[in-house]
Parts: structure tokens; C-alpha cells; sequence
DNA sequence: AATGAATGAGGTTTCATTCAT
DNA sequence: CATGAATGAAACCTCATTCAT
């Protein structure tokens, strides 16, 4: 047995797989948002992750494979938070959703999040799953913290209107316009999402309350 | 050489040539949307069109001239309209701005024309001319009216708030929603696209006003 | 309606087509032959046939395709002539083998037959329709036609041995032979396959009767 | 640095090397003829043989000479064992071409050789060296061997016809039907390969005498 | 010696585009 | 004008071989 120790080898082996894993996924989000998923040549995304076109099969199963990992590995746990938050405040409902439109421009807008959202909007159509996922997995949960805030607040008369009850969407309907307007237009006009986001909420909050 | 006359036969083929050209635009948006434009084949645009694929070259020089073309074509007026209702306009801005949203409803989310948006979010980022091409032709346009109209609110003292002038996307925003929505999530919970927006202005006015 | 008349038309294209077709599995015989089905390449088969690797591909839907064709189609009714030659013939069972003997050699040692068998010895392992077919279509067939006309013969008394409706497989085994030989070791020393198999015969018919 | 002593060491590495080598090239031959040579993957004779990849490569320079060492090593001297069998023995041709034919059954139809056989059937064509050699250490060999038998036998006058010296092929014609059959055909028809050999010698002998 | 992750040439197949009819 | 068979560049994926460990 005259060989490196069996942990220090597989705890290397492991981490060298998971950073060369990384590294291809990393590529392949650039890739597949500049050219979309059908356009996107694997060996674009070989060349930018800097290893050869075989390297990618040794760790996905096909160009699919990777485009699935890509988006069930990104999305993360961004809304268990949200929901873990709502539970927990303590404050008026308009401090609370202030806060979360706070967590979602940190953890969506200003990062990969907000690219993964724009894959899939454009690749969704021909990838049943990958609607089926970002539901579940994403906006049915947001829609229900959403849900569940507006009518706690309703019930406790601090919201008038039951608007966001029926209609939780209106909520992140900035958000996905500072996403669309950052990836297509910011050349044209430069918009400040932050401050649209606060201003919006502020008309929302009175137009509610 | 027995031919028909020569008008009656030019004017057959004017509209037999334009018929055609119809043809195949529709059957293009509707592949290009199904499948994005680099997974659309030629071969499907030309079944749908009901011509053979040689056809498809003798009106447009390849296949991003199509794309383009069917881009330009489809886009039309719409934002036109509403400059010239926001300047005849002789009501409140309040009932202005239901009126310009009806507009677009009736004029975009029931029409092609939503599809035309989604098809411009996808395709944008591999196509430079694109996402100018909108952004000259209907977003800036459509921000100008917005932004007119409310000028002249916050003017006349019916806005407290300058918040749509600062960030008219506000405005359009659940309009967004509607058109994604309706594309990705329909089936799993059904939106009412119309009650939505109306809520969503009635929020915004209460905010404004 | 100035075209040329349509079944005309049709006729060149049916003709034309099928033209394209046995070209491109004559190519495909010798090429898969000479390499074996795996080794053998597309670019190769469309080289030897004088057509573009796409055109390959509007006439078979994939390698496999292809080498099915070229199985299915080559082998004919050979085994069908022998089925009727034996119900018709009038003669002695020693005349009527060795008609039937010089059928085969006609119809398979000097033609395609030949390389067709040898590319079902070599790649029937790899494809379990291939040795069904080919058992399906030929070798039970023949078989059956060899004990019939041998267990006839036993009832009237020209053979005494009934070895042949044991073993029909005996009569063909210098076809085999003769086959495998010419492929394999001709160049290393000629073998007369026609006289070789003639002399067979005759010591197989001494032994039997 | 503490080593088993050298020569103890060596001798262990000797046969370790040989053993590994040896299920090398035991899993290469069930892979190759299950896949042929071009379709077989030197991953799934690593895997048969429980040796990772690059072992494969400290043993054979490439799959090439894999193959042949395949080959070689597998012939070995049965054609060896026919020659000095028919030198010594004593008693009439027929009983000696019997016992040819038993010492053949066990040899090759019972074994590995049966299989290799194939392997040169399917292969030679790819391969010069593959027909040379296997004419050179066998075919020639054992034509050879039945010649100078049956040309003893007919200067006895044990044979009244020549015909196996002129077509001594004609003796090993059954049993190449047998390697066939077995491999591609037993599924649907069960052949007795020893009964059929045999049936066949009586036939030929009294046919011969 | 042994390992197996990495490489990249090469194979199959697709599809935008052309052109003879 | 219209057709659709033909083309061939280019994409995905495989697998023999290498080499750092």
C-alpha cells in the first residue's frame, strides 16, 4: 500500500472534479446566455472554461445534462429564505416586504440569478422541465410568500386592498423589468433598478394602505 | 406563349407574390417561436407555409433576413396610436392612462405582437440590430409617451408624484408579467391578464395621485 | 399549367432517385466490406458513390439504415428459384442437387451474394435482427428445400442414407468454404471453387447412395 | 526503501505481470467478438479485465497490438499436434482422419479457437497481417497435413479418388459450418456438431474408398 | 507498476443554402 | 416563379491514447 493516503487522495480527486465541474458550469451560463442554448457550441463552452470538449462528458451526460445542472444548481435557496424571514418578522408588513425586495436584489438581481431567469424565459418553451422546475421551485413559493404576507396583512388592516392577495405577480413585476431592461437596454439608457424598485414599492405601499 | 394579359397577370402575381410572402412570415414566427431562431429550421418554416424551401429564398435573402423582416413588419404602429390618443387626449391623465393600457392590451397581449416581445427577449442578446431596433422603434417611444403624459400630470397638479417620470418602465411593467406568464406558467396557474393590470393601475393611481 | 407533363416529371424523379439509391448501397457494399460495419465511414460510402455525405441521408435514415437496406435488398429470391426448381424438376435427385448446386454457385458465389454472406457472418453478433433475417429469409428456407428433396429421395430409394435430412447444413459447407476462401486466401493460393465443389458432390453422392 | 527481497520480488512481479497480461487478453477476446475490433472500447476490456485503462498500456503498445497478440497467442499448436499425430500413426486412413477430426473438435470447436476463428473470419479483411498469418500458422499447415495423408492413403490404395489432395479444404468444410452455426444460428435451431461431423466423415469415406 | 482524468482527432448527423429542372 | 434533391460546413459526442500522481 505505498500509496498517498487513500482520504487525501479521494478528498483531492473530489475537489479537483468539483472545481473542474464549476469551472465548465461557470463557462456554460456565459455561453448559453450569449447565444441562447441551441446556439451555444460545447466547444465555446470547453474553451472558455479552459479544458478540452471530451473533459465537459466526463462530468455531463450530454449538452442538456449540462444545461439542467446549470439552472437546478443555480437557483439555490433564495426563496427558503424569503419564506424563513417572513416567518419571523416582526415588524409592519411594509418594513417586511421592504426587506424582501431588499434580499431579492441582492441575491438575484446582483447575481448570476438574474441571468439563470433570463435562460429561462427564453429556453423555457422548448424545455417542458425547465418551466416545470422554475415553478415549482420558484414562483409558486414566491407567489405564496407573497400570498401569505398580504393576507396576514389584510387581516390585521394594515393593507385596505386585497390586491396582492390576487394578484402576488404585481410585486415582482419591477424586478423582471430591471432584469430585461439590464440585459437589452442598459446600452441605450442606463436604468438605476434599485431606485426604481424603492420608488415603485413606495407608490405600491400607498396605493395600498 | 399564350400568356393571360400582362396587367391581369402582374397584378395576380403582386398579390400572389405578397400572399406568399404573408405565408411564410406567419408560419416563421410561429416556428421561431416554438423553437427559438438557431433550433427553427427552414425546412419546418417552409412546410408550415405550405411552400417548398427554395420558395422561402425567393422572398428574403436568407434566414436572418427573415427574422428581421418578420420582426419589422409585425411591430407596426402600435406605440404611433398612442402618441397621437396621449396628445388629442382631453380627459384626466388617470383615465388617459386606463385608456393607453387598454390600447396596448388589446393592441399586444391579444395579438401576435406579445410574441413578437418574446421573441425579441430571447433573440436580442445574439442580435445586436435587434435590441436597438426595439429600443428605437418601440421602447423609447413608448417611455416618451409616458413620460409626455405624466410631465403633464405632475403640471397640472394631478401626480403629486414625478415617480413615472423618473421610471415610466413602472407603467409596463405587469404588462411584462402578463405576456411571460402567459407563455411559461399558464398551465400551471391560470392569470387573469386584464384584471391584473387593472389592479395594478388602480394601485399606481392611489400611489400617484 | 406550363410544366412538363407531371408523370413525366415523376417518372424522371422516381428513376433519377432510385438511381441515387444503388449507388449509394453499391458503394456502401463494398465499403462496409472492406471495413467492417464500424469502421466503415459515411464520408467513404458517399466518396465511392459520387454523392455529397448528405445525400446519403435523404435516402436512409441513418448508418444502420442503411446497412439494413443493403441486406434486406441484396438477398432476393434466390432461395425462392431453388424452392420451385425442386417442386418442378423431373430427373434424378443426383441431377436435380447438382442443378440446385450450380444455381447457388450462379447465384451467389459470383455475385454480390457472396460478399452480402460474408458481411452477415461478420456482423450478425452486433445485430440480432441480422441473424434472425438472414435465418428467417435464407438459411431455413434453404434448409428446408435440401430435406425435402433429400427425404424424397430416401423414399424412392436413390439414397440409402437419410445423413442429409439430419444434416442439410452439409451440402452448402464448400459454398462456405469456397466463399471464405476467396476473400481470405486466394492470393495466398487459388482455389477453383466451381471444381471443388463439383468433386464434393460427387463424393457425397457415392457415400449416399 | 524497505523492499521484499529482490529475487522474491521479481518472481512475484513475473507472474503478476504474466497474470494480469493473461486477463487482459481473456476479456479482449470475449469483447472483441461480442463488439468486433473497430466497435470495441479498450474501456470495456479494462473493465472486463478489472485492470484500469492505462494498465492495458504498460502491457500492449496499442489496441492493434492487442489484437494481435490476441491472435498469436491464442493459435498456439494444434496444426503442431496434426503433424506429428499423422507421422506416427499406425493403423488405416480412415481411423486416422476419425481421429484428426476428434483431436480438431476438442482443439478448436470446444475452445477459445472457435472464437478466434471467427475473430480472423470477421477481421482479416482490415487486417494484411491477420489472413497472412493465420494462413501461414494454420491453413497452410493443415491443408498440408491432409494432403500428405490422403495422398499416402491413395499410393496404398486405401482412396480410389484424389479429390481431397486436390481440395483437401473440403475436410474442414463441415466444421466451419459448425463455428458459424453455433454462433449465429443455434438460437433457432439447435445443431449437433459432433453428430454432423461425424455422419459427414462416414459419408466421405465411403465415398473416397 | 497502476491509475483514471484529460485530451482532441475523427465519426455521425443536421440543416441553411443553391440550382437544375 | 416554384420546386426539392443535393451540397458540405459545422455541431455533438466518442474513444484511443497520454501522463501526472
Amino acid at each position: 500500500m505505498n500509496e498517498p493516503s487513500s482520504s487525501a487522495k479521494k478528498r483531492r480527486d473530489r475537489s479537483s472534479a468539483s472545481r473542474r465541474r464549476r469551472q465548465i458550469l461557470d463557462a456554460a451560463l456565459v455561453v448559453f446566455l450569449a447565444e441562447g442554448y441551441t446556439a451555444a457550441r460545447m466547444d465555446d463552452v470547453a474553451a472558455r472554461a479552459g479544458v478540452a470538449k471530451g473533459t465537459i462528458y466526463l462530468h455531463f451526460t450530454d449538452k442538456e445534462a449540462l444545461f439542467r445542472s446549470l439552472i437546478q444548481e443555480e437557483i439555490g435557496p433564495v426563496v427558503a429564505g424569503g419564506e424563513s424571514m417572513a416567518a419571523a418578522f416582526e415588524g409592519s408588513t411594509r418594513d417586511l416586504l421592504r426587506q424582501l425586495a431588499g434580499v431579492l436584489q441582492r441575491q438575484i438581481l446582483e447575481t448570476h440569478r438574474a441571468d439563470i431567469l433570463r435562460l429561462v424565459l427564453s429556453e423555457a418553451p422548448r424545455f417542458p422541465w425547465l418551466a416545470e422546475f422554475y415553478w415549482r421551485e420558484v414562483v409558486s413559493k414566491g407567489m405564496g410568500v407573497i400570498r401569505a404576507v398580504t393576507i396576514r396583512a389584510v387581516a390585521r388592516g394594515e393593507f385596505k386592498s386585497d390586491a396582492l392577495v390576487r394578484f402576488p405577480q404585481v410585486i415582482v413585476a419591477p424586478m423582471l423589468v430591471a432584469v430585461i431592461w439590464k440585459a437589452l437596454f442598459e446600452p441605450f439608457e442606463p436604468l438605476d433598478a434599485n431606485a426604481m424598485i424603492e420608488t415603485y414599492l413606495d407608490l405600491l405601499m400607498r396605493g395600498l394602505e
